[in-house]
DNA sequence: CTATTTCGTCATGGCGGTTTACAAATTAGT
DNA sequence: ACTAATTTGTAAACCGCCATGACGAAATAG
């Protein structure tokens, strides 16, 4: 039973669980959790008007919970008042027992962290370094210490580790584990599953999908139905349709990278001509500013613009048209509420942002797409990891009390 | 307890029931009518194992759905053969009770079905002559006329309408009963469910979508993950996730029209430049082929292709060009697993298909989505329509046990 | 200080699926 | 043809889960 915990991809709360006594008590279960993870700490009454139970059935369901070790009673020194009456015994998310382990391979770094139940980071590394043309093996391993090292910390916190989940920068197959085309790694069909310990529940994914999720689990006010769009050479959007991630028959869904922009332009590795990388991916963009590929060459890019570079603004402005262009495809054909620019572009936004939204309105009738930047920024990937076996927790509560 | 019937939009089997033994009893109602209907003729044990219940609770359900006349008993004389051992009773769903009412306003026509749970058409009318400019008020009366004679007609072979369900040429807002915008019928902000009686359950919805779920519920082998592209003036999608369709915050999803060709294109009405409509619409094809605009227009063009015109012929080669361009585009933002050709353009497809393959296939690496040609051609929102008041029933008999 | 309100829990009950057992209906084998 | 094996459908007893209603506990309002 350590399949649901994959959530990040089958997703939605505890679905597919059978229609008979013992799965309506495991999605109670969950709803409970979810509700007290979403509304802060909360009396059994608050829970069970939210959810539609009665305060006894909730009862029952809390004192699982509490047993498990996943809900904690706060004590009687810090109440949940309403008015008058009785104040009630506030429930809050444990803030030991399981933990998600997120971890990104990045082009220029390699980080890990540590995330509990109530969405704290516990433990947290980052490693510097240039990951480019690296086989997949050395890294791996590497990434492996990390996680260990993590892992470690957080036991001596007090938590235990419930699952990994790895973002990439590139398209990972339908079974979450194999890593099908990175290009900026230059990895081809790597699983990464037998690279790693197989002590924890292992998810591998896009960065731009993780991304994507941690603005839907984590942004303020974030819509159900959102694009998040995140680059580094190629350029990848995490589609949120109703409250889950998009992904397609293979998995490949969000190639916002090879969308085409002009039919007749410049020839593309993908095989078609014009696409968006070839006007707003990053060797693209260095090569219209005139500067050499380095090692942090968005920070390069940004602190020309900062500077007041013209090559480099018109650049990053001829790129934001162009993210214009394909994002009003993307906007037609999806309807989404907002569209958020995260990862790398999280920091050439000020540049990239005034060519893009004039595109965008200038091309839709009616009120135009909001397009807004990721309050994460180059984090969101990260967490959304981390994040992601979090939720699978919360999913499923049954199967983690199983196992504690 | 009418909302639950407009399922066409909520969408998804029994969903947002309260997880209470009541909502567990409905929604394995809903199982077993959706296996039933599924699978044919079956016996007890057979839904039983298909749905993960015990035989005994099986019998309980169907004893309750065969009460409510929603399934039947073939008898003693047709019974379900499986080896050795008793055969089981065959279970089919009921050729009586209710039916769904399913309308078209199209261009050039009205027309109205009525389908049975069993997914045959048991009654049919369609009214031809142009409803270009008309305004809605007599439109609709009219439809009502022909809506009324369906039911009656239903109503002499023992059935009763559940619910009615309109698919019309334009866009759709979000409560499912008002047409914001239908460029062709040059209707705006009309809402029908004030023009239409009251008596029976309304749901409208944009034709591509109906067609898409057509092919959805009655294509054999069709995925549950597919674009289904419509046309006739506009250019419209009906986007199926994961079985679902797609519908975005405001209900516009699936704007192919204006997803952007050639950015520096020809100016559209949307405010853009180079929309896919500019080059593959309904009026630019006529225009670049030479033609008046007149009655039948999609009948005139594939008559004249099929003449041999070569001016007509070349006009449908570039439409089809310029639809590659932005089924790419769309392609790989979703990762469909194919994509079918509906509406008006089934008719046309011979001559749009090879030159948008082409385009297509040589825009992406590794194997092209392939694209096919509905089954339905232009009947299919009509029964997307009709069915989706049919699969409301399957999603929540219980409902509908209360009303009949 | 009392009336009121709200919280959490307990006992009871209804409902729904499971378990177990059994009769009915058919095939396979002798 | 007759028996053994197999499968189906149903009935009765059982268990689990939530609802109902009542109660004591703990606060506020007047």
């Amino acid at each position: 039973m350590t399949a649901p915990l994959h959530e990040a991809r089958p997703a939605g709360p505890g679905r597919a669980l059978p229609d008979t006594q013992q799965g309506m008590r495991r999605r109670n279960l969950a709803r409970v959790m979810h509700t007290v993870s979403a509304a802060g700490p909360l009396s059994r009454a608050a829970v069970a008007s939210r959810i539609g139970l009665t305060r006894a059935a909730v009862s029952t369901l809390v004192d699982e919970l509490i047993r498990s070790g996943l809900l904690e009673e706060l004590g009687p020194e810090r109440p949940v008042r309403v008015g008058r009456g009785r104040p009630g015994s506030a429930l809050a998310v444990s803030g030991r027992g399981p933990a998600g382990i997120g971890a990104e391979v990045g082009v220029d770094h390699l980080a890990v962290c540590a995330v509990d139940l109530r969405g704290q980071v516990r433990a947290r590394i980052v490693r510097h370094g240039s990951n480019r043309g690296r086989s997949p093996a050395p890294v791996v391993k590497e990434l492996t210490r990390l996680v260990r090292h993590v892992v470690a910390e957080a036991e001596r916190e007090g938590l235990w580790p419930a699952g990994l989940a790895v973002a990439v920068p590139g398209l990972v197959a339908g079974d979450g584990r194999t890593v099908v085309r990175a290009p900026n790694l230059d990895w081809h069909d790597t699983d990464l599953g037998s690279l790693l310990p197989a002590e924890l529940p292992l998810t591998v994914d896009n960065e731009a999908n993780f991304g994507a999720l941690a603005e839907l689990w984590l942004g303020e006010g974030t819509p159900r139905d959102f694009l998040h769009v995140s680059a580094e050479i190629g350029i990848g959007a995490g589609v949120v349709v109703d409250g889950r991630l998009l992904r397609g028959k293979r998995g490949f869904a969000g190639e916002l990278g090879h969308v085409p922009v002009r039919p007749d332009g410049p020839a593309c590795a993908c095989g078609g001509r014009g696409c968006l990388e070839q006007y707003a991916g990053e060797e693209a963009v260095l090569r219209a500013a005139g500067l050499e590929p380095g090692e942090d060459r968005v920070g390069l890019l940004a602190a020309r613009a900062t500077e007041g570079d013209e090559d480099v603004r018109r650049a990053l402005r001829d790129a934001g048209e162009a993210l214009g262009v394909a994002l009003t495809g993307a906007v037609n054909l999806l309807d989404p509420e907002s569209v958020v620019l995260g990862g790398a572009l999280a920091g050439l936004a000020p540049w990239l942002l005034p060519s893009l939204r004039s595109e965008l309105a200038g091309r839709t009738a009616g009120p135009a797409c909001p397009v807004s930047v990721s309050r994460f920024g180059p984090e969101g990937p990260l967490l959304g990891a981390a994040h992601s076996v979090v939720r699978a927790v919360l999913d499923d509560p049954a199967a983690v009390a199983e196992r504690s």
